[in-house]
This record gives structure tokens, sequence and C-alpha cells, in this order.
DNA sequence: TAGTTATATAAACAATAAATTATATAACGA
DNA sequence: TCGTTATATAATTTATTGTTTATATAACTA
């Protein structure tokens, strides 16, 4: 799935990470966002091309900026596709207890 | 954050995903995951060392046989990371909220 | 012990990605 | 209109990643 892709690599880079932590506090502008990076302009503008294009995050036009904000069901499907291995891990818990509880308690068997 | 690189890289390729998906059915050794895929064994074990080193699965020896099964905890960290992006999330849409109940309810105005 | 099976590691290569510098576009303010 | 501000794009370089083939290790099996 392209999305999950996409989403997932956009989410791998720490300096993308922070940008989305930063809009978590609310909308900025490119330059807000790339002054508190130690990099430049361009480098900035083109993780937020990544981010967008993972569906991440959403941009207005303002004049001459274009003010970043997060995009509302950005993480949808990543969120989605997590769920599965949750639950996955939930039912082999479960697994687990069946075997533990199907056990006889032999007497003096020790057991991790 | 090293954890989340390695955890959202590893997430990001879509074999790995599929090996998960595969595993959340239950163990596998390596050749039982690399058969399915078209792809040789060692682009298997790397991949399986990617996800181990991201602490998304773990293994135990068995003979010649190095069975894979899911980290119980393996996704922890990008759960907690995820949560603050929903978080603020969920805030932002309450500010909107909020923005929305102090407007004057001006009538025949078409609101979506 | 010899052969086979299961997995790991190394070397090599193509493709991708992240960064920088330099330049383009386009709106604003004097 | 001219200079400045905000952002985007292009070209280039370096680093990383995913893959394959070839080979190594190590445990079963006959």
């Amino acid at each position: 799935m392209q999305n999950l892709d996409t989403a997932f690599s956009a989410l791998a880079d720490p300096t993308r990470r922070a940008i989305l932590a930063r809009l978590a506090l609310g909308e900025a502008t490119v330059m807000e966002l790339a002054n508190p990076f130690e990099m430049t302009q361009p480098a900035v503008s083109r993780h937020l091309k990544v981010l967008e294009g993972a569906g991440l995050i959403v941009r207005r036009v303002e004049g001459t900026k274009r003010p970043c904000r997060l995009a509302p069901n950005g993480i949808a499907a990543v969120d989605q596709w997590l769920a599965m291995l949750r639950e996955a891990l939930a039912q082999n818990y479960n697994r687990l207890d069946e075997v533990l509880a199907a056990m006889q308690p032999e007497t003096g068997k020790d057991m991790p």
C-alpha cells in the first residue's frame, strides 16, 4: 500500500517528526519552521513537501506565506495498520493465557 | 530519538510490514518467511535484522532454526509518539469548536 | 563422518534520499 | 516601480538502502 510507505517513511526522519511536533502547537510558516532547526530553508521546504505528500500536513496560501498545519486525518492509515499489530499481539497474549491455563499444574516444576 | 527513527523506518518498507503481518498469525522461521515473498533468503535475513534492531520482533534458537515472533512491546514508542499527534489534533479540533461556538449565530448563513 | 538444511555474512551495485548552493517566482511595502 | 521577503525549484554531492550472488557457519541426518 503506497500510502503507508510514504506515511511511515515521512515519519522516519527526526527533522520531520520535529516539524510535526512543532505543528502540534499550531500553524506555522516555512520560515517559522526553518529558524529553530539548523537547516537551510530549501531543506525545510523539501521536508514539508514530503509531509504534504504523505498527507500528514496541509497548507494554505496567505499572500506570500504558506502556513502549514497538521492534516486532521493524516495518521489514520498508520493508526489502522498499527491497530492490526496491536490486536495480533493481544490475541497472542490470550493464546499464551490459554496455554498457561491448560497446563496441568504439576507441582515442583519451575516455570519462568 | 534513535528508537523512533529505527522503528518508523523499519515500518516504512512494505516487505517488512508484510513480514510483521505474517508474524501476526504466529511464529515463523526465516525460510517460512522467505518462501511466500519472491525474494532470496539473505534479503529476508537482512529485513529480519532490521526488524530485530528496531525492537519489533524477537527470535529464539531452536536447533538450526531461528523462529521469529512479534515483540510484545515493539510498537510502544511509536504508539506513544503518535498519541501525542492525535492529542494535538483533538485539541486543535476543540479550539475550532470554541471558535465556532463563540461565533454569533447569524441567521441564514450556510455553515458546513 | 559426509551430506544436507537453516541461517548469517560479505562484496558489489543500483536506486533513493537528504543536504547544500544557486537561482527562480511571486507578493508585499516604500 | 524597486527592493525585499517568503517560498519553490534545480543541480550537485554524499550517504543510505534494498537487492543479488557467493560463501561461511553450524546443527541435524543418514
